[in-house]
DNA sequence: ACTATTTAGACAACGTTGTTGTCCATCTTA
DNA sequence: TAAGATGGACAACAACGTTGTCTAAATAGT
């Protein structure tokens, strides 16, 4: 189309694909009752994970400032994602954990991001879509979780 | 990892590729003389393309708002990638051209796509390559000029 | 031709999210 | 026990988005 150099297809078309799972996503968790979720969160989520962490750790996983870990967690505290507990073992820690509302969406998520992969299956091809996945993981960096996107794009 | 789901991976692959290409891009652009520019920017330059645009123009093309793509504008009018011209067939309209230091980048932005590229034809070969971008263009729609990126992550 | 509507752009106010700097409480270490 | 490191909160600021309002200019309708 426009872009006469086929060179910069190759990155636009990784992050169209990336936009179209992530909007199918968040159209199909509305649906399934979490309306108020925007993409962020849900890499967030992940960050956070199964066993809770901290501002600090978030932070770090996300690579962003302690401080903008701490105000998305208010962000996902205030709509009940999350929840924050004292840490028994050190009283300066506070624990952030999902709430069950906060699992049910990332086992959604879960669930939706694996029918998303079975329609690309189908469409593309089991072998095809394993190949491309495979070639992908041999050209980006082993940790999937500099999930430090916001804010990476858009700032001057 | 720590994503024991499969179906996460896919969109994380294809974020994160997306990632080490614009990464590469800006890092090789700041060896080339744009130390300034940011990711964003170079969306922006190509939507202008060769042919200049309006401040409303580009909003369309971009998916914000006027005023966003405007001081878009004012930034890169200020560090030299665009400039204003009066249209004489319409006196309210302000066409945005590129400046021949913002052609610069576009051009170079387009050769470093392509060695980079090449760089991934040479480590997943030509043939492996071609199939994932096709079976991208095959996921993704048509129009590869939705570049509402900037916004469409991060914000709340 | 005159008026009414639409359109382009500028300006202001505001919200969100990031940053850095500062401060205090608490844990760790020497 | 004293000194340093760490977790978290608070404030100030910057970047970038939004909507609303306003003026000037082009276009449409009568």
């Amino acid at each position: 189309m426009s872009s006469a150099i086929p060179g910069f297809e190759l990155p636009l078309r990784l992050l169209l694909g990336f936009r179209v799972l992530i909007d199918e996503l968040h159209a199909e968790l509305g649906r399934q009752g979490h309306p108020d979720i925007r993409p962020m969160h849900g890499f967030v989520m992940q960050a956070i994970g199964g066993h809770g962490t901290t501002a600090v750790e978030l932070g770090r996983t996300l690579g962003v400032s302690k401080q903008a870990a701490g105000k998305t967690i208010d962000t996902l505290e205030r709509i009940g994602y999350v929840e924050r507990t004292v840490d028994p073992q050190d009283t300066r820690r506070k624990l952030v954990r999902l709430t069950p509302y906060g699992m049910d969406a990332l086992v959604r998520s879960g669930q939706i991001f694996e029918s998303l992969r079975q329609r690309w299956a189908a469409e593309l091809g089991e072998e095809r879509l394993d190949a491309l996945v495979t070639d992908l993981r041999r050209m980006t960096p082993p940790d999937m979780f500099r999930l430090d996107t916001p804010g990476w794009f858009g700032t001057l």
